[in-house]
DNA sequence: CTTGACCCTGACATGATGTCAAGGTCGATG
DNA sequence: CATCGACCTTGACATCATGTCAGGGTCAAG
C-alpha cells in the first residue's frame, strides 16, 4: 500500500502520515524502487493506534510512550491504565476550564439586555480588573478536531 | 507608565504586550525620548479588556470585533450579547468534545486490570480501526491558561 | 564610572496541521 | 509514442499565542 492507500484506509492525511514519520512516531517504511512507500499492514495498524490516540486527545510525546507500551509484550497493564486515567483527569480538567469561561461569560451575558441600547455589561466587565489574575502556563493543546 | 509597569499592573507579559500592539490590537503608545512605551490609563484599561477576553477564551480576532464595538458609542448591546453567545456555545461545543474523550478513555479504561498482566484493552481498543472516522477542520484554540 | 535593573528590537521555537510549489511516475487514451 | 490526469516525492511557508534568547541602549544608585 503506498500513502494515498493508506490515506484513505486510516483517515489520516498524507501529510501527517509524513509528520508521523519524520518525527519517528511512524518507522520508515519500504520504498518501491520509483521512491514511493510501501506500508505494511502493521505499519497501518500502528497508525490506527496513533490515529486514535490523537482522537482521545493525547498528544505526539504520549503517544510515544503507549506505544513504546504497546510494543513491549511484557508491559503491565496497570502501567497502561495510569496514563489512561492520568489523561482522563487532565480531559476533565481542560473541560472544566472550558465550562468556567463559559459560565463566566453566560454571567456576563444575563445582565445584558440585549436589544438597541448601547449599555452593555459584557463589556463592562471586559474592561475590569482582572478578575482571574496572573496566568501561569499550562499547556492545553488537547486537540479535539471534532467534526462539528 | 512603561511597559514593564503595565505588565505588573494587568500580568500581560511585555512580549505580549508588544505583540498586541504589532497586530493592531493595542494602539501603538507615545514614546518617551529615550525611546521607551509611556501608556496611558486609556491603553491600560484597553490592555485589560484584552486579557480579560483572552481569559475568557475569545480569539484575537474576535476580540478585534468586541474592541470595535466597545469603542462604538452607538452599538447596539444585542450586537455583543449575540457575539457572548454564541462564543459560549462554542466553549459549551468544546467542553462536550473533551468530555466525549473522556468517556471514550474511561470506558477503555474499565476493561482494563490494571495489575501485572500485560493483556490491556486500552492498547487494543486503540488498534482498533478508527471509532470516530473521518476528521474534520474545527477549530479549537480556546486556550484556557488557568494557573492550575 | 560601574553595576544591575530595566527597556528596545528582531529572530527563533513551540504543536499539529494545511497548503503550495516544483518535479518525478504511472496508467490510460488518443 | 505522446500526452494528460491522477498520484507520489520533497521542501518550504503559514497558522496562533506565547516564550525565550541575543545583542544593544538607558537609567539610577553606589
Amino acid at each position: 500500500m503506498n500513502s494515498g492507500q493508506v490515506s484513505k484506509a486510516t483517515g489520516v492525511s498524507q501529510r501527517m502520515i509524513r509528520h508521523y514519520e519524520s518525527i519517528g512516531l511512524m518507522p520508515r517504511p519500504d520504498r518501491r524502487d520509483n521512491g514511493y512507500r510501501d506500508y505494511s499492514p502493521a505499519s497501518i495498524e500502528r497508525l490506527r493506534f496513533i490515529a486514535n490516540a490523537r482522537d482521545l486527545g493525547f498528544q505526539v510525546d504520549e503517544i510515544s510512550v503507549l506505544l513504546g507500551l504497546w510494543d513491549d509484550r511484557t508491559r503491565a497493564s496497570s502501567e497502561v491504565k495510569a496514563i489512561a486515567l492520568e489523561h482522563a483527569e487532565d480531559l476533565a480538567r481542560k473541560a472544566a476550564a472550558l465550562e468556567a469561561m463559559r459560565r463566566t461569560l453566560l454571567e456576563l451575558a444575563e445582565g445584558c439586555s440585549g436589544d438597541a441600547r448601547p449599555d452593555c455589561p459584557i463589556l463592562a466587565g471586559l474592561a475590569e480588573p482582572r478578575r482571574r489574575p496572573a496566568r501561569q502556563l499550562t499547556e492545553f493543546s488537547g486537540k479535539p478536531k471534532e467534526g462539528v
